[in-house]
DNA sequence: TTGAAAGCGCTACCAG
DNA sequence: CTGGTAGCGCTTTCAA
């Protein structure tokens, strides 16, 4: 591969010039510029950035770490630190696979190997301490989904509390009385604050949910179905389901309406995340909008910040987000008293 | 950030030897190994990535250039390069935001300035010759979804034309008499060489199709309804109808709904891609399967072999694919003679 | 405005 | 088995 020597060589200057001409360095004669450019095109001279990164401290890589790129919310949330990546003139490094807290350490460990100048991290299994050394040894270190109060400045989170919370709200203005839920049955802390919000301002309104009516299952499609099943065995009647995210809420109308239950004049159904799917259902599912691609973009842009030594940290920052009510076809009046 | 040199001068041992015992080098004591990576641990040292690129002249990253990640379809492709990647151990860059030959041409230059091993580019706008010009530059360049003759040897691609016929062929099995078609309006030859298939297996049975039930739009679930309006607006019959994608497919089937038409009783619908989407249709769209991961992956080890100066390579591979049937519940048999 | 040279962090070769 | 050292391709002083 041809290198700044050849250019140098074959446009009779130093490379010192051919550099200055690469960056647009400043005093550098017209002349020099185009005889350089010149040999640059007819080489077909292409800069080695990891030569760059290693002189300049900085690699201009932006480092993604994820589960997998297959979940729409996660591929959503490369995409939006992808753009912020493009703007920047930075490239995206991206690692996934997670499905450990050895695996989400490996894959961080990489990234500061390529010496990522920003790094957001989708991590539900490293243990805060871990997050927060980590935090000392890259700048430009970001959560995303994830809120730890040490560093609260480097978290970009949803309240899933209070998602709970606008979803009970919706579902009792719409004068539901006997309420299901379906959970993830991974025990990471989404599922059981939005859980807990929804109960919470259940019994804030006077409404208990019945225990039986709580199921917990894998967070897909089939998940849901089956999790909906188990809810229609118990026997319990219920005009409103509240499910963990939108391919659960898709999978538990399917299950309804094949067992001659319609959604929603029979039960409403209400989702979360927002994922394209939620458009694409029949009916369209109501849902709690998680604006996962913003997020990811603030989170790249303060990574930005961050990893940048001018701008100081100001550590009283704070990165809430809270959902946004979507009220599409899958949720409705009960008429019942 | 700590270097190889500190961990040296803290083992008392050469940089050298720290170099051996990081790469499990031959020969080294087991003390000095004990030593070393004791430091290592101590010091929390990471070794530089871009050095050992520069040095070795291997960058032990894997490109993928995609239009973006929110198309379910190129975030599989991304999710099957990173697994290559990943067993590999290799990191994943990303270049997506392509929306013209320029734009291409720029997220090809960014991954070659990373000198990246390999590269799954995803080209639908440059030209062939600049591509075989690329590929003399890149030893590990793969081109995923289009075939160039002078590299087939580079090119993993599906037999649109093919997967035309075989809708064709389901439909008319299904003793369908009367077909509609909606294309995408791009003019890639995806939508071009899907229909013509299509349309050449019908005439193979002694069946035309009436130029007006051929709709143009949006690859997307607006662009079907769209255009299905279009489509019944002409006031023609037909019982079947192949569409160009599975998002518009999804589309389409929510419009016939809308305006009285049972699918598939009263039209049987057949989309293309089998994305996720499919699945969580309500009837499940029968579909034709494109199995992008896999081809991704595929493509990932065939750019691993080509970057390889050791494996001679053989010019006469050939990677085509063909799409497979997947009946599910859009299309059934249409009982009028 | 330009060139010479130091050095970024690392590997790999050559001596010992 | 170990250390010294050249050099990967580039940027950035420092002098000229």
């Amino acid at each position: 591969m041809t290198t700044i020597k050849d250019v140098a060589r074959l446009s009779g200057v130093s490379v010192a010039s051919v550099s200055r001409v690469l960056n647009n360095g400043p005093k550098v004669s017209k002349k020099t510029i185009e005889k350089v450019s010149k040999v640059i095109k007819e080489l077909n001279y292409t800069p080695n950035a990891n030569a760059r990164a290693l002189v300049t401290q900085k690699s201009t890589t932006l480092g993604v770490v994820i589960p997998d790129l297959i979940d729409p919310f996660f591929a959503s949330l490369a995409n939006g630190v992808e753009k912020v990546a493009r703007k920047s003139n930075m490239q995206l490094l991206l690692s996934t696979g997670l499905v450990s807290a050895e695996s989400e350490m490996q894959a961080i460990n990489l990234l500061i190997e390529r010496r990522c100048d920003v790094m957001v991290v989708h991590s539900k299994k490293l243990p805060d301490q871990v997050l927060i050394e980590l935090s000392n040894k890259v700048a430009g270190l970001v959560l995303i989904d994830r809120y730890i109060e040490e560093i609260a400045h480097r978290c970009i989170w949803l309240d899933n509390i209070e998602g709970g919370k606008i979803a009970a709200r919706h579902l009792l203005a719409l004068n539901h009385k006997n309420f299901a839920c379906i959970a993830s049955k991974y025990q990471i802390d989404d599922p059981l604050l939005r859980l807990q919000g929804f109960q919470s301002e259940l019994k804030s309104a006077g409404v208990d949910i019945d225990p039986n009516l709580i199921e917990h299952g894998e967070p897909t499609l089939q998940g849901g179905e089956v999790a909906t099943q188990h809810l229609l065995a118990s026997g319990k009647r219920f005009s409103a389901l509240f499910v963990y995210n939108d391919a659960m809420a898709i999978g538990a109308i399917s299950t309804l309406e094949d067992n001659g239950f319609k959604v929603p004049s029979d039960i409403s159904v209400l989702g979360f995340d927002d994922v394209l799917l939620s458009r694409y259902s029949r009916p369209k599912l109501s849902t709690l909008n998680y604006p996962i691609e913003e997020m990811a973009m603030q989170a790249a842009n303060i990574g930005l910040e961050l990893s940048d030594k001018n701008t100081e940290l100001n550590k009283d920052k704070n990165y809430k987000h809270i959902p946004r009510l979507v009220k599409r076809e899958s949720t409705s009046y009960n008429p019942n008293k």
